[in-house]
DNA sequence: TATTGTTATACTCTATAACTATA
DNA sequence: TATAGTTATAGAGTATAACAATA
């Protein structure tokens, strides 16, 4: 089962990095998307713990997607130190077509099964995550630990 | 489904990564033992397409294993330029160490599920894995691709 | 001349540490 | 003096290309 499990995370992880390769954006940079519309005008420094890299790492990540339009930081008037980073009505834009993405990706890996053993497996898959300790909604990518 | 997939099969992972690690392996060379355990004596040249690196860098990967003894090269007599490569009695040890710490790992993961339920996870599991076209029993890592 | 294994070089990614500006 | 952000430097890991031995 840990054998099944594995494969077919990465199967699963494989086939949306895809998904996103189309859309220009690696996984890291679809989670700062999703984390900026979930929590946004945050500090640089404040994201890059979240996201688990140095601060030294996010500014040329974040540049990036500056470069591109679909981020913007602005400097807090309160605390001219610190720059608060938030979506640009691109970067939300493009954060619709990701949830798009999204709904195609899972109906693509539940092909082939009924909707009562979709129901089924999620309902098992669940206790394990429970029974693991894991936050349902939250995980930390493929890195070790 | 997708994300929770995606998040148990890097749990899965993960845990088994530090498993290994206590045995001093990393999934990569652990990888090597089961292959050669399965096909010993081939050419470094066809064992490295296997494991889906260059040939210049399994040199180097190979020179650490080989340098703790658990595996060794034999030039082929029949063709000088060829090295056999295959695992030393050390080699074998530590590859009956390794088929332990999974079935331990395979208990942690099923923990908290019944028999019955188990059997039912991985019915399903199975299901998705042959509709995703996936061979049983083999995954690449988590390689893009 | 072609092939196996090896070494050398160059490139990417990343983290740590130094630096700038604000406080 | 301390902190947010940035830049510079250095290290690990990797691939491509050159090389040596053998066919």
């Amino acid at each position: 089962m840990a054998f099944a499990l594995a494969q077919l995370g990465a199967h699963a992880s494989g086939l949306f990095a895809r998904r996103l390769e189309e859309l220009g954006l690696t996984p890291a940079q679809a989670g700062l998307l999703r984390l900026l519309a979930a929590a946004p005008g945050r500090s640089q420094k404040e994201i890059a713990a979240d996201l688990g890299m140095p601060p030294s790492r996010f500014v040329p990540f974040a540049d990036e997607l500056d470069r591109r339009g679909l981020i913007e930081r602005r400097r807090d008037p309160e605390d001219r130190r610190r720059h608060a980073v938030h979506l640009t009505p691109d970067g939300r834009h493009l954060l619709d077509r990701l949830a798009r993405a999204g709904r195609e990706h899972e109906r693509q890996l539940c092909r082939g099964l009924s909707d009562g053993e979709r129901e089924q497996l999620l309902g098992l898959l669940d206790r394990v995550v429970a029974e693991q300790g894991l936050t349902p909604g939250v995980h930390p990518g493929y890195r070790t630990g």
